[in-house]
DNA sequence: TGTACATCAGTGAACGCGCGTTCACTGATGTAC
DNA sequence: TGTACATCAGTGAACGCGCGTTCACTGATGTAC
């Protein structure tokens, strides 16, 4: 009684196996293609034509086109998220706390440029009528997880103080409900715990601002505006900077 | 010899015209009804459906989708222009330029949060195979116009600075490349000449990062993260205005 | 080592649906004399 | 004021195309004895 269940599981290290892995990873890489010119609104037909199969065929790896779209959020939070730590990784003296963040920041508007289909399927307007899956949030704290290593390096060596200095004192001059404060400590906890409040606000306007930028930039906000957009964007990594006290 | 030009154009003043004007109105209402559950891919077939009509019929009024896509886009950068324009008229002591600020900044959520489709078709990710017309930057600039004018009406009264005071050092102290100086000097005269170059960059950064919000709050970045966002928001809007020095 | 059987990838046809746009047409409404 | 004509809104059929998904099937590849 051969079941015919698409999208089967296979028996892990077999030949079948890796030409399976290989297979997902080419109908990615063409879907990804796609992104670009058709933006969410996916076509698996097109997906199989250009890989020389029928349409059917692509239901032996994906149950469904939202599966598909699926994986590729997923894939692109973790390149994005790669590509950010790869650049701080990149700063071998773990101390210039600048230089990392500079690099970090640097990283993610680089990424966003060379895949821009990709950044706007995650950072731009949801697909309308894709539910997007719960589990994208470990994927999705990568980036904020690179920024706030370096501030939490920076106070374990006592390069940034605990309490705010002269230009910080305006975020945490602010006074938080109950409910948002508890937001945010919820939120500082389980990504930073133990980072001085303050500096944890000032890394979310940062986190804030920095996509930001790139959002507008992308999306053509700043069409007949800027022209000069990498050094614009340079100069407000070095405010954000400034503003965590880097 | 009747050509048969759809879209034509009618007497104005006249009845026809003045039905022709409603219907407008009103397939453009429909059309932002469907804008919210199909996003940006709107389907002619289906706005004429709603209004008991053929789809032919809609091309006496838009010659095709892509000229209703423009005049939804039009439309919604005005109603943005307008609702901020409203806030900030609204706070009758003109000098009380922090309230102004705030009413605006709130003003900008509001709407967005009231119409997060017509938002997103505007400041999210660029519609797929649509060609965005180069005439929306007049529309797109009113709200920056409102913004930069509390600025303008601070600096009038001698209540602004024109040298930057403390906190503010942070922005003017970047090194701007000739091309980027060039830019914000262009960008500055066109829509707010005579600002001094500090305050235009922070509000440059305040525009930025106020929409950064915006979209993180309605694109689902601040899922299982931020659960008070009104909140958030006004705190944030509060360091903008610190920022600005308001 | 060889054979029988199970597993799996891919096919091709079909279902049922969607879309934008064109075109000749019918009536109703407005306009000019 | 009444009539002839022009203008215009809306119809319905058609063109030519797209899509996601299901299903019975053919062969090839792996596996167990």
């Amino acid at each position: 009684m051969a079941q015919d269940s698409r999208a089967t599981e296979v028996k892990a290290g077999s030949i079948r196996a890796r030409v399976r892995t290989e297979m997902i990873g080419e109908i990615k890489a063409v879907a990804r293609g796609h992104l670009a010119t058709d933006g969410a609104n996916l076509s698996l037909r097109a997906v199989a034509r250009d890989m020389c199969m029928v349409s059917s065929a692509l239901y032996r790896y994906f149950p469904s086109r939202d599966d598909l779209l699926t994986a590729l959020i997923l894939d692109a939070y973790n390149a994005l998220g790669d590509a950010v730590l790869a650049a701080d990784a990149a700063i071998t003296d773990r101390t210039r706390l600048r230089a990392r963040w500079l690099a970090a920041g640097q990283a993610i508007r680089d990424w966003a440029l060379a895949a821009p289909a990709e950044y706007a399927l995650i950072y731009g307007s949801p697909v309308p009528g894709y539910a997007a899956p719960g589990d994208t949030t470990v994927a999705a704290s990568r980036v904020p997880e690179v920024l706030l290593g370096i501030l939490i390096d920076g106070c374990a060596s006592g390069e940034l103080a605990a309490e705010p200095g002269v230009p910080l004192t305006a975020i945490s001059a602010a006074r938080p409900s109950v409910q948002l404060r508890s937001d945010l400590i919820t939120a500082r906890d389980a990504i930073a715990p133990g980072l001085p409040e303050y500096l944890f606000q000032a890394a979310m306007t940062s986190w804030i601002l920095l996509f930001g930028i790139v959002s507008f930039e992308l999306f053509g906000q700043f069409n007949n505006v800027i022209k000069a957009r990498a050094e614009f964007f340079t100069g407000q990594l070095e405010f954000m900077a400034d503003l965590m006290g880097l």
